[in-house]
DNA sequence: TAGATTGTTAATCGATTAACAATC
DNA sequence: TAGATTGTTAATCGATTAACAATC
């Protein structure tokens, strides 16, 4: 799987859309697909399938498609979700609870093992079968449970802290929902995830476009 | 703000994060801001700012830079905020909570003036101002609210109906957090948020990158 | 074999970056 | 005026689409 340039963002964000839908043609008994049956299913074209997955490989036989089971499995060692990362969450408000019950998480190999708050109205609660912990002892928790990526779901005047305390307790990756940049090490990896962008997308298209439509 | 060409998608998710930074200037005081130093602080180039802007015109003064105030008032009317959408949302669990009360959209102008769900533990309460409906009335209230657009965030398996059924309402526009494609009609305007993709990201970078870093 | 579908190469399209003239 | 910074045009870069030979 030693591929010689650098793989493009665009490729990697459409492969969990293919692993999980073929997660769906695995549970659904379908042995072999091909990329013009799964584009139709992702409304993604069959070229554009074939090239983001030749990029790591040739997975497929031609004349016949795609093996689900083998794809699903090469597409796990690309992304590495064999190794089951561990996750903790900061900030266990509304939404850091919908996370730690997200079931996708769970599908796609992530275990949530770590959660922490400052609210003592929250702190020792169990969400999704943990317990949340104190904030200050989120180090302590990080390292105990070998977590390798933190989820910060804090009110934004906090984050920055939260990632620093992160990165200091040997974080490799975070995933932020705090409408801000963070800065951090240049050997961490961040992203954000930012939910107002896909409102003010809607509002624009809607002001602007006659009619249209998009997935 | 006539354009002659169609506007990437790049560029409109672009505009938000300049505007809610356009916010904060404001809130500092700060009254004017050059294509430099809003590029720093965002981690955009400034080449870029300025293309993106001026997709819609010339907003600035060479050799000054941009009036925040006066860009703000512009991207408002770009994005088409200026209008305060009316929103509901389906599905009141942790992560429809967590949307209710989320600042940012109030922020952006979006007015949640709608909540449906069908557990009765849930209908009759009151989140962030607004009580609970029982998703068998969100047709009505939709319609008598005149509510534009509606969030999903429900389990998966009901998604589409709930589409098909906002559809039905009268919704022009439909932001879901469902996993899956939904089907609507042409003029519906759905956009997906996909939770799992960002952990994806992070995986896949954490194991085949030495190391990295983005925003 | 004949039909189907991949993997790959070439062509197109679009977005970002660079450069610089215009002008505040 | 001199310095700064925009808006615009040109150059580069990268991603998607199209076409087709390879082959199951």
């Amino acid at each position: 799987m030693r591929q010689k340039k650098a793989i493009s963002d665009a490729v990697i964000e459409r492969l969990p859309l293919y692993y999980r839908d073929l997660l769906l043609l695995q549970d659904a008994g379908i042995d072999i697909i091909s990329s013009e049956k799964l584009g139709e299913r992702l409304g993604i074209t069959p070229e554009q399938i074939r090239k983001d997955l030749t990029c790591f490989g040739a997975f497929g036989k031609k004349g016949v498609g795609y093996y689900v089971s083998e794809l699903c499995q090469q597409i796990v060692e690309i992304i590495g979700l064999q190794q089951h990362w561990k996750v903790g969450i900061a900030g266990i408000g509304h939404l850091g609870w919908a996370l730690a019950n997200y079931k996708t998480f769970g599908r796609l190999g992530f275990r949530t093992t770590g959660l922490f708050d400052v609210d003592h109205r929250i702190i020792g609660q169990n969400v999704g079968g943990v317990v949340v912990t104190p904030i200050v002892e989120m180090r302590e928790v990080i390292q105990s449970e070998g977590i390798q990526i933190g989820i910060i779901t804090t009110p934004a005047a906090v984050a920055q802290q939260v990632a620093d305390q992160m990165v200091e307790a040997g974080i490799k990756g975070i995933l932020s929902f705090a409408p801000l940049r963070l800065s951090v090490p240049d050997h961490i990896f961040v992203f954000r995830e930012d939910l107002s962008i896909g409102l003010s997308r809607i509002s624009y298209y809607l002001t602007n476009k006659p009619q249209g439509q998009e997935t």
